[in-house]
DNA sequence: TGCCTGTCCATTGACGCCCATGGTACCCCA
DNA sequence: TGGGGTACCATGGGCGTCAATGGACAGGCA
């Protein structure tokens, strides 16, 4: 497996560290990735966080603006920008600095939500409402795609 | 074969262990999935299982949206974010955790149903009154498809 | 000198892995 | 066709390992 699934909340000790899961150092070191990447996410109280395929994202993103054009600059400054690449202890933790805890509002306690090739770093509660909303669009999509089927392409079964 | 059919019910034991049904397990096996990929059905009292077919169709439905738009971030969280691939032991089973336990009110035994290219686990008596629903819709359908049936065509398995 | 950071070790509780058992359905052979 | 044997499957339980967490200790920088 090399997705980012599933989530998870621990707590901060003492020291400000907290363990990555288990699962996604696993991802990571399959990444081949020492460490971990991670930003400020665009437009919500979260920290993007993953290893090479995240990186290589990003910079696929900001490649596809001409070099020198303004909406390069402003992607660069905003990803590149303030992206931290953090240590990991022998024992899988990290501490995330201030800029970031203040980004997500993070306290004592962090969720790690997988998503795919990378994963989000929330503080509990907010993941907990913003968790809510995203399964009633899913959930509202659903419908939307129930109703094309038999009229449209069906791919495999679908519930 | 490789689709799932036919459903049973089987008990948790006192470790919160459950088999998976052989022939399920055979069906994961020629999906070339290691253990269980699953995730809280939408908008019913579920689990929804599978192997590398059912990621694939979840990995699809991401993929409609551009990255870093706010509609992938949050079907990403939905779907990505609280699915769980699970382990099997040498005999087969798994171990649900608390969140997907709830979501479908299992206590201490489990209806496997199996959907095709993926099966359910259900709550048994959640599961009964469910499948006479359900019986009662096919047949209101059929009536209908009856008088639809050779002037058009009847698209792939579907739940 | 005092604090922050990185490294190392200890604890404990959960989980993965292994072996054992009982029951059942199927098959083979008389 | 019936009886015995066998193989597979669901289930139970023991035990070792690993993950999460807490804390001690040694540099390095201000």
């Amino acid at each position: 497996m090399n997705r980012f699934v599933s989530n998870v909340t621990l707590r901060l000790d003492s020291k400000g560290r907290v363990s990555i899961p288990a699962h996604f150092r696993s991802v990571l070191a399959r990444d081949g990735f020492d460490g971990l990447y991670c930003y400020p996410a665009l437009g919500r109280p979260a920290i993007d966080a993953g290893g090479n395929a995240l990186m290589a994202e990003i910079e696929a993103l900001i490649a596809r603006f001409p070099p020198f054009s303004e909406e390069r600059e402003q992607f660069a400054a905003a990803l590149y920008g303030t992206s931290e690449t953090l240590k990991m202890d022998g024992e899988g933790r990290v501490v995330l600095n201030e800029a970031l805890k203040t980004h997500a509002g993070i306290k004592d306690a962090i969720a790690f939500v997988g998503l795919g090739h990378k994963f989000q770093i929330w503080e509990p509660e907010r993941f907990r409402s913003e968790l809510a909303e995203a399964t009633e669009k899913v959930r509202a999509l659903k419908v939307q795609l129930g109703s094309r089927v038999g009229a449209q392409d069906a791919p495999g079964a679908r519930e």
